[in-house]
Order: structure tokens, then sequence, then C-alpha cells
RNA sequence: GCGCUCUUAGCUCAGUGGUAGAGCGUUCGAUUCACAUUCGAAAGGUCGUAGGUUCAAUCCCUACAGGGCGCACCA
């Protein structure tokens, strides 16, 4: 019977937040003064929250719930993004179990239809976020699809094309053939594959000899323009500046010299087809003397497509393509088997590069009116590249990763950073200020400049007061798809780096180490945890143990424990204020006079110095972001020293004659538990809520504001 | 290929240059007491392997093995 019962109380507790204003930093009292910042990343409006997301909230809310305590003007700006790629996926997925396709639906009405659908989904994470706590600003927040967000991106843009940053062209970009749109190079993934190589015979009429070229590619032979050896490679030497012979449509192909080309990798020649390999078109750009014209043979549905080829390729798919072009090629003996078996290496693996969503094979195409943000040069007005801007704010210590190792990976991505592809052919996003194309933006240029975009839109002096903000709190998967995006852009747009410090955490994973993933069928949904075991369980469950930038694994046998702990804490509170003196009205006024009294004995005296050393120590923990700690440290303390130790041995003197004796033991009790309380709220918000608010005080004042020890 | 990181109790993980810690789990015992979502007790580790530095190494260095991650990619 006497049990803690989460969920007849919870959603009472945080209304009784949001009554009270206080999510709102200028509803604060006076005490508030230094604001702390934190933007929340914008979940994806497209589906429920789940663990990942729970994390996110839980660490957040933390560190919000704690600064405001310490009497900082403390906001948690929320928000919600409309995921472009991501969200579009997800609705074409629903689109399919309807019989649908949005290759029939006309591109506005599209819009429409995903826009309807990720409202709903939003409304359905504002209460999700609400059910796990999230004391955050709800007049303050944003959506990603909002007019004046869209005006700030377009702004950014017009200030990037400004500055010589942006340029628009033909370019071989990462197509998905499945989701008909470009990806940029951080959505490709790449999996080891078995590709065997072709060591291809290209005849040399000037020599009376012929040129061996090893690709993977035969089908992409008719778009050859060139051939490329490495200018120090002594076997081709004669070759420089005499023309081969397309093998597939006999055309006259110049044999080039660049020193990109591996002399050990194959034969040691090249052969180069710009339209369809990224490093070919490389090559092929600073090489004005090749003066054929470069010409695609694959359309955008993965089949061949285009003049000068055999007739028996047209309209293949490119596998079947590859297979009809090995076979035209072994007929006229065009396969050179000094190099290996038939002319073939059927042993030879590569990395293929493959759609993240789809797992379809990336093909390298051309296509015009990309836009590319230059990611290495100096813009018009300033002095230092996007990238040297960010490097630059991570060396002099102006923003720090929590864990620091972080940093050498985001060093490592700056250092290889290439052009960013920020065209993206979906209907789902923000359109691309451009006639000439219905492209929209790739989300992440817009959400990349989020923690500026979110503050200047909301309130005038909101961007004054707010800006840099204190933590960026994120998953570790998207420091380069976003973190280094914000930072870059950040720097560029406002001058100021978006953020101080970068607290990364972990992937959730089940109790096989495996990924949380609707495929595997191994979800674990918070809110459920939630109505099973309470929101605090929950929260404590993904705290305790989970040290920065590393996995938590997170099972319902933890979340369990945690129940048990939150049930611990009301049995415990309960116990205190039973033996409370009857009738008690304040227990501020209870306190006063006990200290008065001087009752205590040195036995209560160590013990308050213990308490104090706790709170201490929970404290420092709170400033280095050792939540893992502190956590595990309250929840030691609560349960096996004070529940088990200094109530156990004050039961006695509660039951004693000795008044004098009894009234220490009372006081020590209480303020054991005032101070716990309040340590313990930024972890388990509603449980120390629901218990203060049943504790005798003249005048009934919030948990959530009272002010954290060791402070004035 | 380049870079980062991990390896500590059955499981999940802390930790420190000087006799190894927590939670969960396990075993044994208790029970009208705030709480059985409880209490008490116990078992359990040559801190991945091999070297080195040191008076002293789980901790620092080197190599190796095995996991994880990031980046790049050669046709």
């Amino acid at each position: 019977m006497p049990q803690y019962e989460p969920q007849k109380t919870e959603s009472e507790i945080y209304r009784l937040w949001e009554k009270s204003g206080f999510f709102n930093p200028d509803k604060l009292p006076k005490r508030h003064k230094k604001p702390f910042t934190i933007i929340m990343p914008p979940p994806n409006a497209n589906g429920p929250l789940h663990l990942g997301h729970a994390i996110f909230v839980t660490l957040q809310d933390i560190m919000i719930r704690y600064k405001r305590m310490k009497g900082y003007k403390a906001l948690w700006l929320p928000g919600a993004d409309h995921a472009g790629f991501e969200t579009q996926v997800v609705f074409e997925k629903k689109l399919e179990k309807e019989g649908r396709s949005r290759f029939q639906i006309p591109r506005e009405q599209l819009y429409q239809e995903i826009m309807a659908f990720t409202l709903v989904n939003k409304k359905v994470m504002e209460n999700q976020l609400k059910r796990l706590g999230a004391s955050c600003d709800w007049s303050r927040e944003k959506f990603t699809l909002d007019e004046d967000i869209i005006k700030i991106v377009y702004q950014t843009f017009e200030k990037l094309k400004k500055d010589g940053l942006l340029y628009k062209g033909k370019r071989v970009v990462n197509w998905c053939v499945k989701h008909q749109t470009s990806l940029s190079d951080v959505e490709l993934k790449y999996e080891e594959r078995k590709s065997p190589l072709y060591y291809v015979k290209y005849d040399v009429p000037e020599l009376h000899l012929f040129i061996t070229v090893a690709t993977t590619r035969p089908e992409t032979i008719p778009a050859d323009v060139a051939i490329a050896v490495n200018p120090a490679d002594n076997r081709y030497k004669n070759f420089i500046g005499k023309y081969a012979v397309n093998p597939l449509n006999n055309e006259r192909i110049l044999i080039i010299s660049d020193k990109a080309v591996d002399k050990d990798f194959g034969t040691g020649a090249l052969k180069i087809t710009p339209d369809h390999d990224k490093a070919d078109e490389e090559i092929f750009n600073r090489h004005p003397e090749i003066k054929k014209e470069s010409k695609p043979v694959i359309n955008f549905f993965g089949k061949m497509e285009g003049a000068n080829m055999p007739v028996e390729l047209l309209g293949l798919k490119i596998f079947e393509a590859r297979q009809k072009a090995m076979e035209i090629l072994r007929n006229n003996n065009r396969f050179n088997a000094e190099f290996a078996p038939e002319g073939i290496d059927e042993n030879y693996i590569n990395n293929a590069a493959l759609c993240y969503k789809c797992g379809s094979q990336i093909e390298p195409l051309n296509l015009a009116n990309q836009w590319f943000v230059k990611m290495t040069e100096k813009p018009k007005t300033g002095k230092f590249s996007l990238r040297d801007l960010a490097i630059k704010a991570v060396k002099s210590g102006k923003i720090k990763f929590i864990p620091k190792r972080f940093d050498k990976i985001f060093f490592h991505w700056m250092a290889n950073i290439k052009d960013w592809n920020i065209s993206r052919q979906i209907a789902w996003g923000i359109k691309i200020p451009d006639k000439d194309t219905t492209d929209v933006f790739d989300t992440w240029f817009s959400s990349g400049q989020w923690p500026f975009a979110a503050l200047m839109s909301v309130k005038k002096d909101d961007f004054q007061k707010f800006y840099p903000t204190d933590v960026m709190e994120t998953g570790s998967d998207i420091i380069s798809f976003w973190v280094a995006r914000m930072i870059m852009l950040g720097l560029y747009a406002t001058g100021k780096a978006p953020f101080k410090t970068v607290y990364l955490h972990g992937l959730v994973r089940d109790t096989n180490k495996q990924k949380m993933s609707k495929s595997k069928g191994n979800v674990i949904s918070p809110i459920e945890m939630s109505e099973k075991y309470g929101t605090d369980a929950v929260r404590m469950s993904l705290i305790v143990g989970n040290t920065p930038g590393s996995d938590p694994v997170v099972s319902e046998d933890k979340i369990r424990g945690y129940r048990n702990f939150a049930n611990k804490i009301w049995n415990a509170a309960r116990f205190v204020m039973m033996n409370l003196p009857e009738n008690l009205q304040d227990m501020d006024a209870f306190a006063k006079k006990a200290e008065k009294s001087n009752v205590l004995k040195a036995e209560d005296k160590k013990v308050l110095k213990e308490l104090a050393a706790m709170a201490k120590k929970t404290t420092k923990d709170m400033e280095n972001f050792k939540f893992y700690s502190a956590s595990e440290c309250l929840y030691h303390y609560f349960w096996h020293i004070f529940a088990d130790k200094i109530i156990e041995s004050s039961k006695p003197r509660l039951i004693g004659k000795d008044t004098k004796d009894k009234l220490a033991a009372q006081y020590v009790l209480l303020e054991i538990l005032k101070k716990t309380l309040i340590l313990l709220h930024p972890f388990m918000p509603f449980i120390t809520e629901n218990i203060w608010q049943t504790m005798p005080q003249k005048n009934k004042n919030l948990l959530m504001i009272e002010r954290w020890p060791g402070q004035r």
C-alpha cells in the first residue's frame, strides 16, 4: 500500500511547473541573473520519441534544472525539425503501404501532405517531451520551417553568395537511384564488396601497341574521354600525348599524365570518365588538353542512355550493362590476361558507397545546378575560411568537447573536408532561392544555423541576451553532420561561436550491445517505460553509469531498479514527516528553533558534516558534467547512508522520552531530507517536487527554484 | 590505409602511481517496525597478453591480440 505511484501525479506536477511560468527565464525571480542557455537539438518531427531522445532530454533537463536552482536565468529553447530527407523517407514508406508513390504526386501536394504528417508528429513529440519532464520554455518553441527561420537561412545563403563562398555548377554528386536525390558525403555508408577488376586493352594505332586499363566498371567505357598515367611511370612515357581507341565506340581518346594516378594499382593506367566518377572529374577539370566533351551514359534511373554506345547496352540497368559490356569486350578479344586469369581479377574487393537510408549503391552522376559551399576558401570580406574559423575556435578553447577526445575526431574531419553540396532533389524542405531549380536545401544547411536562427526569431533581444549559448548537448554520431556545421555557420554568420561546450552522449544499446532499431525489434519506448515505472526511474536509468561519449546499455531491469529507488525515497520521506512534531506548519521555523536550542550531539554534527561533504562532491560533479557520478553518489547516499544507517539509528531516539534528543533527531532527518530532495531534483524532478509539495512550508514554494546547497 | 577509443567481479560500468569499487545478478539468512519495489550477511577479480620505466604499475611507455568508432579510398 505505501508505494509511490508516479502515474497518478506526474502530469499534475508538470502542470504545476508550467503554471509557475518558471520555464521562461524572463519570469524567474530576481535572484536569477546570469543567463544560461541550451538550445534543444530539435527532434525530427516524424515519429515518436525513442530512448536516444530520452537521453538528451534527461541530460539537458538536468543541466537546466541545476543551473536554474543555482540562480541562473536558465533558458532551454525547444524546437522541432522538419528533417528533410529523413522525414521524406519515413513518409515514402507510409505512401508505399498505401500503394502510392511520391513520383506520382504533384510536388506542391506532396509538400502539403508531408507538412500535415509532420505537424501531427510534432504535437505527439511535444507531449512526449513534457511526459519526460522537460523543463523547456514552450513560449519560445521554434520549428525549422517557421517563416522567420527560413528568412534567416536565406540571409545566410545571400551572405555566402556575396562572399564568394557559394558556387553553382555541373558536378558529380552521390546519386541515390531509389530516392532520386543526391546525398552529401556524410550521408553515405561503405561496405566491402567483391567487384571484379577488368583488364581492358585499348589500341594505340600510332605506336602499333595497346595500353591496358584496369576498371571495375566496363559499362562506363563509352563515356571515357581520356586515359591517364602517372608522369613518373616509365612504362608509359611514350604513350603520353598519343591517342587510344575506345574499345566500345571506337572514338579517339587522349592519353595524358597526372600524378593522381597510382603507378602500383592495376596496370598504372586509368580510364577517365568524368560523368561517372568524382576523381575522374577532378582530373578531367585540370587537363584542358582533353578537347573531348564528356557525355554521360547512365541516366538518373540507373539505366544506360546516350549516344556512342553499342546498341546492345541501351536501356539496360547498370549491372546488366556490365555483363553485356564484358561479353562484347571478350568477343572482341579486349581482355588482357597478362595481369589476371582471362583478364579478370574476380577476387578484387573494394568499398562500395551506399545510401545510408536504403543501402542501394550510389551512382556518381553529373548533375547541373548544384549548389556548393566552399569550405576551405576565404570569404571576400573575411580572413578565414569556414574550416579555419571552426578549427580556430576549438584550438583556442572557445569551444570545448566533452569528452575531450572528440576534438581529435573533429580536427580529423576538418582536415579532410570538401566542398559541401547543399542541393537536394526532394520536395520536403526549404526551397533554394534560385529560379533555375526546384531543389531544396540539405536539411543540415538550415539546422546548422539553428542556435542563432532560433534565438534571433523568437524575441527581439533574445539573441543579445542568450547568444552565444552555453552547452550543445547531442549524440556523438552527428558531430560531423551537425555540430561541425553549426560551429562553422555560427561563427561565419554571427562572428561568435554558437556554444561554449559540446557534450556528446553515445548511442543507446540493448543488453546485447545492439543498437536499438525498429527493424531489429529491440526498441524500448521511453514513454511506455514512464507509464510502467515512472519518468524519474527512466531518467535515472539513462544517467547512472552513462559516461559522456560512450554507449549506454539500457534494460528494463535497470529501470525497475530505479523505480525501487523512487519508492525508497517516497517511504523515507514519509517516515521523516510522520515523525515530525504534530501539526507542524513551518519546517523552516522548526529548523531555526532546533538550531538555536543547541541540542545536537556530536554524532548529529558528524552526520550533517558528511551531508555537506556529499553535497559539495555532487556540486563538483555537476560542474564537471559528471552526471553519471553525481547520480550514483546520491543514490548511494540516500539509500545506504540516509535510509539504512541514519534513519535506522534515529528510531529509538524518536520514540524515546528525552524531548531534546528527539528534537535533535527530527531536525537531522528533516535537514537531510530537504538537502537530498534538492540535490536529487535535477535527476528525479517529479518525485522530489511531489514530496516537497507535501512538506510543512509556510509559503508553498516550488522545489524547482529552491536554492542549490552553497548558493545564496 | 590514416586516426581515435575500449578490454577491471556472471552482466553493465566507475576508478586511482602505493592493501581493487558501485549497481544489477547469485547464494544464505531475517520478517507484523516508513518501504518485500524491504533488511542483514556472503561468495566472486593474477584489472586483455608480453615487455619496459619506477622503490612501487590496473593506472605511464612500447609491442601484440580482440572489440567499437571516425575519416579516406585505387580506377
